[in-house]
DNA sequence: GCCCAGGTGGGTA
DNA sequence: TACCCACATGGG
């Protein structure tokens, strides 16, 4: 354990990647689609699944309503399309399901916020990240997406004991950061992450949070 | 040709 | 409860 508290972790990162501003995006659908296709999956593979599935449908109705097989074809380009497929499907259908036929979220805005969240793991393919990313990034609510980079990051500062199962330290790492900071804690050791990984580095000279870092990692 | 990517769900002990 | 593993494609 090194004892960083999380504000002095974003303080020192924030130089090197910027201070992050949640805009929260106008349609919680498109990120819970794009969130799914994005699950174990590049940016960029995912992106284009993401795009085409948007050209080869005209609506959320006609995605959820279309044949499987077709859906799979048209996000093949973002990997395990096999998956996926049903599990976007089987959302949308969720979705129609609570409002009645509409494809909106808006009703989680009135939900208590661990509510919305239950709600939301309750459909396919939805977990504590992409339940998290909803919430967070469309709905701008106060939750905290923690992936494979935030949390080997949280770990190796000492934030989260190293051997916490990934779905405890999820809800130790929401407890740790204040609600108001979740955004900027997020995208900071996403970025911090990334780079750790694009580097594969034993050792990160530069970085402000130096012994501590996840750079210094062998891997 | 190999390695990896912003998880989830099912199976097993 | 805690692991382990399959899932699949595209780009470096």
């Amino acid at each position: 354990m090194v004892g960083l508290k999380p504000e002095a972790i974003m303080q020192a990162l924030e130089p090197l990647y910027g201070r992050p501003e949640n805009r929260p995006s106008g349609d919680p659908v498109a990120e819970l689609v794009l969130t799914i296709l994005s699950q174990n999956t590049h940016d960029r593979n995912s992106g284009k699944a993401f795009v085409q599935l948007l050209t080869t449908f005209g609506s959320w109705a006609e995605i959820a309503m279309a044949e499987e097989a077709e859906v799979v074809e048209a996000i093949r380009g973002g990997g395990l399309a096999q998956q996926k497929g049903p599990r976007i499907q089987g959302a949308l259908c969720g979705v129609a399901q609570r409002t009645g036929g509409d494809f909106q979220l808006d009703f989680l805005r009135d939900m208590e916020l661990e509510e919305a969240r239950t709600w939301l793991r309750s459909l396919p393919g939805v977990g504590p990240k992409t339940a998290a990313c909803v919430l967070l990034f469309a709905l701008g609510l106060p939750a905290m997406p923690v992936d494979t980079h935030v949390e080997r990051v949280a770990k190796r500062l000492g934030l989260v004991p190293g051997k916490m199962t990934a779905e405890k330290a999820h809800a130790a790492l929401e407890a740790l950061v204040d609600p108001s900071d979740y955004y900027r804690f997020h995208m900071l050791l996403i970025k911090h992450g990334r780079r750790i990984c694009a580097a594969r580095k034993p050792a990160c000279p530069a970085c402000p949070l130096r012994r501590s870092c996840p750079a210094s990692e062998t891997r």
